[in-house]
DNA sequence: CTATTATTTCAGTAAATTCTGAAATCACAG
DNA sequence: CTGTGATTTCAGAATTTACTGAAATAATAG
């Protein structure tokens, strides 16, 4: 492996980090990678850097674009791919957080609802169907607000995780100038 | 495997998405068993139900209580262990949110900060060294953050993610009244 | 202390996954 | 076309992880 010391350190620690994640130690290891690099990489740069073998790198963007976490450019005169990571993180995060949705929250979210139409016979069966429906009920109310967290521009969504705990007064101060439930009462000070 | 239709579906879907998290199979199966029994259940009733081999339900369990995620209980009379989760199912979204915290994000942001005191010593670790920064800043931003709302009592929490896209023009009202940057300016409607 | 039952540990095995090199496919220049 | 280089596929090897049964340990009752 030939990085720089700092280099190096970054991406073994993403490496192992990579296996408490879903991905794989070679897919974390590529991916801190290109993050770090300032220029695109090619497959053979990437072997050259880890010491994987070519096929291993080859699967790993693979698994690396089927996640949407790389971007494929191309340098006029040279037909080889060049991979890059976002140089906006936001758009690394929100990625990786849709990502995750999508494989680990949906499908339960779908089966859960799948499993509420069935009617329960028994009392462990009406048991585990409130439960269930708790549950639904709770990812629904998550992922609705994820949704609307989404929808935010990066500008604004910043702003609201900086307010923090500050939002909770914040917001006592609004409610009683907009209160949640009815439209908002003149204040004179509107635009 | 000797569970109704309802729950043996459930486990089972916990067991695949397991392995879609750091979780395995064995684990998410003991895991989906226990939330939705009403009662406590001890080692040998999982094994009758599950069909797993003692010791892979004593390990499961092991695993469970170093994540917190299941309650040991002890009946009157009786020497098992017997095990359940939560009644309170946002108990169990704190419980999993703050050990994936801790084994997921909290030992990237040391290891960040601990790379930044390394001054770069080329352009490109320049570069990284930037990079760094970056990443260590925006993870900062959405722990701190975490740390605000996890400090919120379940009640509050919940009106705030109901509020969601709502939250944005009550925010725009409220900066009004309730400059960000500065102390607040008497409205004569506070208490 | 001894017997009984509950639980854990652990070495060996089974299963799953990651990784490799060789071969196949693809993409284009000449 | 044909040749060259880039990329992917894939069967098997290497490695890692999961699981089991047997033995060890722990806890309690008598």
């Amino acid at each position: 492996m030939q990085l720089s010391p700092l280099q190096q350190e970054f991406v073994l620690h993403f490496g192992e980090m990579g296996s408490r994640w879903g991905i794989n130690r070679t897919v974390g290891q590529i991916y801190a990678l290109l993050f770090l690099e300032a220029a695109p990489l090619n497959a053979e740069q990437i072997v050259e850097r880890l010491g994987f073998s070519r096929s291993n790198v080859s699967m790993g963007l693979k698994e690396l674009q089927a996640w949407n976490l790389v971007r494929l450019k191309h340098l006029p005169d040279d037909r080889r791919d060049y991979f890059t990571t976002p140089d906006d993180l936001w758009e690394i995060v929100r990625t990786l957080v849709d990502e995750r949705k999508k494989r680990e929250i949906d499908p339960t979210l779908s089966k859960l609802r799948e499993l509420q139409m069935q009617t329960p016979s028994s009392p462990a069966e009406e048991h585990a169907h409130q439960r269930i429906g708790e549950l639904r009920e709770l990812i629904e109310l998550l992922t609705g607000w994820y949704g609307d967290m989404n929808r935010l521009e990066t500008e604004r969504l910043v702003q609201l995780l900086a307010l923090g705990s500050k939002l909770q007064s914040l917001l006592g101060k609004a409610e009683k100038i907009v209160p949640l439930s009815r439209k908002a009462p003149a204040t004179g000070k509107e635009s």
